[in-house]
DNA sequence: GCAAATAACGTTAGCGCTAACGTTCTTGCC
DNA sequence: GGCAAGAACGTTAGCGCTAACGTTATTTGC
């Protein structure tokens, strides 16, 4: 398999050619002037020659590396793997690839992550959330280059923003159980300092309870971030234990709620009519699973879309950041909370 | 944001330090020989100016860029989502960094994608499949370094494989079910040419059937890859409507699977009593449903583990290929098919 | 006590590509 | 016919780093 002779450089390409490096060089670009027959042989010798161009080499002599660097709390999250794919699909044939990692919901490993990348030369730079470490914060605000910040509403943002509130959508959960009627309310999932989200989920849900004048300390610990589905179906056997009187609980997520769903059937716990259940993410489960679970979407896919439409904004004219609207989420009313049909 | 000041280089950190370029270069590896407090300076220095290591013309001077190129069909899919897992948590601390990229389970998308990947000089290549294009193949055969094609067994292999049977996987199926009884099975997903996997599990499955001497006809297409909950639902609905007297049916996948037996449990049929249903890949979900779906674990994650011990090996010495055993699928039955317990 | 080994650096020459200019030749226009 | 403008190339000089040697001082073995 490993071949000895080494592969043809460009200088290779164009000597077969009967053409300089250069003219090779520009064959290879779009909009360069070379003429059509010189392009044809050009392509046609390096087909060849099997030449394969450099990315590195360009990269380094026009500082123009074709890299986006994109960091996700964890690669195995539906909601996460939308936004990248969001973020792919509107990158498409702009010739910028994306350079993916994900920091397991710990910060300091995003700042090793975001150093790792620097090293890169990527010419923007796609965080999820809108905390990190003093330096990881440093080290992005000299990096020069395009930084945004998703999934989060940060007060002192680096420099761009495609997200929401997690504290809004916590306390419009709230608004909705008490309009239900229930006004013994549980929260799953957000315990640690990880995921700096979930948190902002579960405070915003506390803050609606407060403002509610309800009791606000119904907070089951789920484990650490991602919340998995049997972890929710242990947090509410947890919750049950413990305020065995409670009328509904969020999760952190679908996949937690979705496990504290199973564990009610399993415990013959009537949904909704005991206990109401509902989650966040609009992950596929939710609308399938019977019951359908209440959750909340935040257009997980348009983030994506959103950041891509940034990026390619500021690469081509290095223009002031303009500031798109922060997204709102949806609530979708579903059968685990007492919504009809599906 | 933008600095017009350009950053330092390594020429800039030497002259700050007192010491040549070369020895900032070894300051910045492991085992180079630079005294402890020239090194410590040299960090100390670097850190001031605010230095970031520039790995791109590293990689162009020393010819090795750190990058293993990784092709998976779909990013939203948490078995493969598993092995890039494995696979990353045992490349790190080796200084590899992951360049992952998705073809959406199309063979032409993943030539594209090789091809630009190629021009990243990756140091390995890990390919999910054992089906490409021939121009793909070509480049791939010439490329250079280690090729690792996952999640099947090739006949005919590039290089060195990561892999199982899915016809196997199928098969196994077959007899699980006829064990239990069933006679008439029917098989949901794999109709289209994109999915080779799924299309292997299909052939399994249609050759145990056959093999035992029963109706192999009872197959239902499912939509596009990744076939999707809502998709195996209506595939449910087809399958009923056009057999109604079908006892099993396996699914593509376990996603396909929940949606088919939730549809199940929507249309009043009987789960495991009338229809039986498994699926495939051992997602979470699988386990935490009422009832619990019977299922096929591949051990996704240690294909990514195996993987990465394969490149390890190669990389480090560039010894012969040992060919690593062939993973086999396990199957994990549970209450959907008959089984007991949770 | 002296050759040989070793540690800790410095020097030189690229890696493969492109930015920024040159150069040549054609074309159009009054 | 003369000249400006453009098309289609070629030349030169790096981009920032490291491999492969030098060089110098210090240590080691017998």
């Amino acid at each position: 398999m490993t071949r000895p002779a080494k592969p043809p450089t460009m200088a290779d390409v164009a000597k077969a050619a009967g053409v300089s490096p250069m003219t090779v060089s520009r064959a290879f670009k779009r909009d360069a002037s070379v003429s059509e027959p010189t392009r044809r042989t050009i392509l046609e010798t390096a087909e060849r020659l099997g030449y394969i161009f450099d990315s590195m080499a360009a990269g380094l002599s026009s500082r123009r590396t074709g890299f986006v660097a994109v960091t996700i709390p964890s690669i195995n999250n539906a909601n996460f793997a939308d936004t990248v794919r969001g973020l792919v699909e509107n990158l498409r044939g702009t010739g910028l690839q994306i350079l993916l990692g994900y920091t397991d919901y710990d910060m300091h490993e995003e700042e090793r992550l975001v150093e790792q990348f620097l090293t890169r030369r990527p010419e923007a730079m796609v965080l999820t959330g809108g905390k990190h470490t003093p330096r990881c914060r440093h080290l992005l605000e000299k990096a020069g280059i395009p930084i945004i910040e998703t999934w989060d509403l940060p007060a002192d943002p680096i420099d761009q923003v495609v997200g929401f509130s997690n504290a809004d959508a916590g306390r419009m959960m709230v608004r909705h159980f008490v309009e239900r009627g229930c006004s013994r309310l549980g929260f799953i999932g957000g315990d640690t300092t990880r995921d700096t989200r979930g948190l902002d989920r579960r405070r915003g849900f506390v803050d609606g309870l407060n403002e509610a004048g309800l009791d606000a300390t119904r907070l089951v610990a789920a484990g650490l971030p991602p919340v998995s589905m049997r972890e929710g179906a242990q947090a509410l056997r947890d919750l049950i234990e413990r305020w065995p009187d409670t009328e509904a609980v969020m999760c952190v997520s679908d996949l937690s709620a979705f496990g504290a769903l199973t564990e009610c059937l399993r415990m013959g716990i009537a949904v909704p009519d005991r206990l109401a259940v509902a989650g966040f993410g609009a992950y596929e489960v939710s609308e399938l699973s019977v019951p359908s679970i209440t959750t909340i979407d935040v257009h997980a896919e348009r983030i994506g879309a959103e950041t891509a439409a940034c990026i390619l904004g500021r690469l081509d004219d290095a223009a002031a950041p303009g500031i798109p609207e922060p997204l709102v989420p949806r609530l979708l009313l579903r059968q685990s909370t007492g919504g009809v049909g599906n």
